[in-house]
DNA sequence: CTTTTGACTGGTG
DNA sequence: CCACCAGCCAAAA
């Protein structure tokens, strides 16, 4: 299907909880390399045919909202974390660590393999 | 086909 | 604290 490593990506962000927020380089290294996070970055990028994708809880290693500009809106990405219950302030999230979701902690190691989520499964 | 460029990160000087 | 470099992957020129 495509590009494998985007595609586990995507799967990866979404499983990200709302109210929660995991960076670039959390993903990559979930995924096996943490120097990849640039491809995380462009992943996102590409993300936008995928509404069930939430870029938005993918922010840089100091919850940084990086990818704002590319939300259209200057603050949108900013609305959508407040709604969630993520405090942002100055473009930057309050208590980045209080609201840190770590692929690695949660995921399956299995989940690294590129397998696919079962199908008619609820997230 | 080669080169450039990104929503990144860690290390080095 | 700031500047630069390397590593990773994919799309566009």
């Amino acid at each position: 299907m495509g590009s494998d490593y985007f595609d586990r990506v995507y799967e990866v962000v979404r499983r990200i909880p709302a109210g929660r927020v995991s960076t670039y380089g959390a993903i990559a290294e979930f995924l096996g390399s943490v120097s990849a996070a640039r491809t995380v970055g462009y992943a996102m990028n590409a993300s936008h045919s995928r509404p069930d994708v939430p870029a938005h809880r993918v922010v840089n290693r100091i919850g940084l909202l990086t990818g704002k500009h590319h939300f259209g809106g200057t603050h949108l990405m900013e609305e959508l974390l407040r709604s969630e219950g993520v405090e942002v302030e100055n473009d930057q999230i309050v208590g980045f660590a209080r609201h840190f979701w770590d692929p690695s902690d949660h995921l399956p190691r299995e989940f690294q393999q590129a397998e696919p989520p079962a199908e008619g499964r609820s997230i």
